[in-house]
DNA sequence: TCTGGGGTCCTAGGACCC
DNA sequence: TCTGGGGTCCTAGGACCC
């Protein structure tokens, strides 16, 4: 494993943090994809080579996702509006983006940055951190990093005809900025010990957290480096940027940062929204797109297998002032019906009569599993009310999920304690004819849904420590 | 030249419970 | 009759990232 040495200034610390380790050698990685975007409309379409590419929105709303070298020499930035885009390039290539395109991209990418560690946190389609030193044995060496970030780059470029840039550092924060530093096709480690004196003259807004607002308030007192920003005390910064920013912003400005590399986060929150190309005032149209809107979310919610408990409505009106109203329910769902009454409700609770330009809907509290009809009578027939709302009970009603035909019969056996992808742990109540009749919820609690699946389902299967 | 869509994390106040 | 403090959950909003 990576040498480690315990957190510098631990002693001096205001507070008592717990004991923290540093790495002491260059291995973590941050790789992204230099104009990813457009890079990849340039190599699927010669002509565009060498020319300025811009891929954004192209409605009257629309803004630069991705903007190619070319055009950003004519100051042309990810996030601003493609009128003004226009404005200052216009013999530019305007394209929409080609999601498909970028996410089989992404897969290919992050195919060969698996090959290089066993330890990969995706940041986004075009962007991952990789932990070297889960195979090693020793530290890494500046050498071996520089080797290492030279082969990812030229396998992605042999694979997908990308550049990309690589950043190695002791942290996370390290390797993000030193990625960040010689772009594009860079290549930057950052030698072990040599991380405070590499942050130090850089500006604060190089710091990932650190956008206009925060920048504002430490340029209020005269703080503009990052070095700067380290030299005051923790107490000043927590006081200046807020509690837990002030003194993560503060250790970070350090080098202090040992965030680990983590693969497989899971989703905390999934939503959709769409900004009108006209603002939209009347009441009924407006329900009818939230109705529409809660009907995408839950899509992709099931796409995932996931159900949520806390629906969130967001509307921006026309004078760009954003309002949000959420709702939780007693129990996870992923019912369409439960989401888009809600949403409907929601929606209500806002006053859109000076128009709307965009509206959300969002769904948080998520679980990979769902609570049906929580509110269910002790027979485990009809559900009175709640989240769910769903048939259940006798063999033959089962959810059109599961119509499947049993491909081989399992001896189920009733009190055999299974759990369900979707529905969570149960017990087994009755089994015969094809059929198991399952009762969701562990056996201590008296109340809980029943279901009958076919009983060659695979998504049903024994609990693992019965 | 008016400002996308998908997320994450934090704060602050109030409700509620012990 | 009046009083307290801590913990947790929920809601709304804001900053930030790609």
């Amino acid at each position: 494993m990576d040498g480690i040495v315990s957190w510098p200034g631990e002693e001096s610390s205001i507070t008592s943090r717990p004991a923290r380790r540093l790495r002491t050698s260059p291995s973590v990685l941050h790789a992204d994809v230099d104009a990813f975007y457009a890079a990849v409309e340039q190599r699927d379409k010669p002509s565009l080579r060498g020319h300025p590419v811009i891929v954004g929105g192209l409605g009257p709303r629309g803004v630069v996702a991705t903007a190619s070298y070319e055009a950003r020499r004519y100051g042309v930035r990810s996030a601003m509006s493609m009128a003004e885009a226009r404005a200052r390039c216009p013999q530019a290539a305007f394209l929409a983006p080609r999601f498909a395109v970028y996410r089989a991209v992404s897969a290919q990418i992050m195919d060969i940055f698996a090959e290089f560690s066993a330890l990969v946190e995706p940041l986004s389609l075009d962007e991952a951190y990789l932990d070297i030193a889960t195979s090693a044995h020793e530290p890494i060496s500046t050498e071996a990093a520089v080797e290492i970030a030279r082969r990812i780059k030229e396998k992605v470029r042999a694979v997908t005809g990308l550049s990309i840039s690589v950043g190695a550092g002791n942290s996370k924060l390290v390797a993000k900025i030193a990625s960040d530093l010689d772009k594009p096709d860079g290549l930057r480690v950052v030698p072990a010990g040599a991380e405070a004196d590499f942050l130090a003259p850089l500006p604060v807004t190089r710091i990932p957290g650190v956008g206009p607002a925060t920048a504002a308030r430490l340029h209020n007192v005269g703080v503009h480096t990052i070095g700067e920003l380290a030299a005051l005390s923790e107490e000043e910064a927590a006081n200046l940027l807020g509690r837990a920013h002030g003194r993560h912003l503060w250790a970070l400005a350090h080098g202090w940062d040992d965030r680990a590399v983590c693969a497989d986060r899971a989703a905390k929150s999934v939503s959709v929204e769409d900004t009108f190309d006209q603002d939209i005032a009347d009441p009924g149209r407006l329900r009818i797109v939230v109705r529409a809107m809660a009907e995408r979310v839950v899509e992709r919610l099931r796409a995932h297998t996931l159900s949520g408990r806390t629906i969130s409505v967001k509307v921006r009106l026309t004078d760009f002032t954003t309002l949000t109203r959420s709702a939780t329910l007693p129990a996870p769902t992923d019912d369409v019906r439960v989401v888009r009454r809600l949403a409907e409700r929601l929606l209500t609770e806002v006053d859109t009569s000076s128009g709307v330009r965009l509206i959300g809907v969002g769904i948080s509290g998520l679980t990979d599993w769902v609570q049906l009809n929580l509110f269910a009578d002790d027979r485990g027939g009809r559900p009175t009310g709640g989240a769910g709302e769903v048939s259940t009970g006798t063999p033959g009603t089962a959810s059109p999920m599961h119509t499947d035909p049993p491909a081989s019969a399992v001896p189920w056996t009733p009190g055999q304690d299974v759990v369900h992808r979707r529905y969570g742990p149960g017990w087994v109540q009755g089994s015969g004819r094809g059929w198991v009749t399952v009762r969701f919820e562990t056996r201590d609690t008296p109340v809980g849904p029943v279901r009958s699946f076919r009983d060659a389902d695979p998504e049903l299967h024994p609990a693992e420590s019965p």
